[in-house]
DNA sequence: TTATATTAGTTGCATAACTAACTATATGTC
DNA sequence: GACATATAGTTAGTTATGCAACTAATATAA
């Protein structure tokens, strides 16, 4: 028997994310209640522009694990708030380079803090070392899954 | 300075939940290759149902933790498909009773089987110990974030 | 240099999420 | 019994997701 067999009723719990829902919902809801108008799709479109301002749409998608279907609709609608704007590569047409705008740039500093309360409302009582456990299995998780395309 | 503080630049990582999308897109997958035409959201449902047939949409919302908006619309999809009807209760005639119909019923072994096989593949070379402290500190997460709602 | 393949992005179609406003049924209080 | 309140579910409106088919620009190959 597999080392990693579990028991099946306990496979939806694992498999449903309701922790990372609920991490969601309540920066979601701490972005509301400070007047916020940005989604956190937006929002973590934005954290990665202002990590590197101009980033192409698909490293935008590779970065924050979305399509380019979806990448593409979500700056729509960041450019239909004027949060950010597309600037065609001079190098390549087909590139669409994406710019934050003047109305992004005060909005970091925020949603930064918004964000680090919300981890800390979610982390209460939690140590380090589990933390570090989570992140590291995660990743591994995810890498499992992407690194060999077998399927 | 707390003990949950985090670096700004981990905090996304942490909060997208990258793993628990690489979870479903491959379970997705999985259905797919297997001719299986359901989403991972309807067999979510179903997986309840399957545990306890016969329940009101709002307690498969709260076990499948949907709001009930959500539930109805997924619910007229699923009855769309044949794989559930709606029953209206004797004893409260506000509540609809969800139960499977016989076209639902077979799907229970197969999906069990490709849940199974996606943990696996999500699983490996992860040990019993790393995924009951991930299992423990979610739960945790998500306790933080629901029990007592003080916002 | 022309034909072919690849790449970046868009669009159409379907499902799903959340909020807020709504309907219908039940319950509680006077 | 009548009126207010609470509860279960539905509907409207907006955003987001994924797949597949498409366009336009670039790269490759004959």
């Amino acid at each position: 028997m597999s080392n990693n067999q579990f028991k099946r009723g306990e496979l939806y719990s694992v498999i449903n994310g309701m922790a990372t829902t609920a991490v969601a919902r309540r920066l979601q809801k701490n972005f509301r209640n400070a007047g916020l108008e940005i989604t956190i799709e937006q929002w973590s479109v934005l954290y990665h522009l202002w990590k590197e301002d101009g980033l192409s749409q698909l490293e935008l998608g590779n970065r924050t694990f979305r399509d380019k279907a979806s990448t593409t609709r979500l700056i729509d609608n960041l450019e239909k708030q004027e949060l950010v704007t597309r600037v065609a590569s001079k190098d390549d047409r087909r590139i669409n380079l994406v710019y934050l705008t003047d109305t992004a740039k005060p909005l970091q500093q925020i949603t930064y803090e918004l964000a680090n309360k919300t981890m800390n409302e979610a982390l209460q009582n939690i140590s380090k070392d589990e933390i570090e456990v989570v992140k590291n299995v995660l990743q591994r998780v995810y890498d499992n899954l992407t690194n060999k395309d077998l399927v």
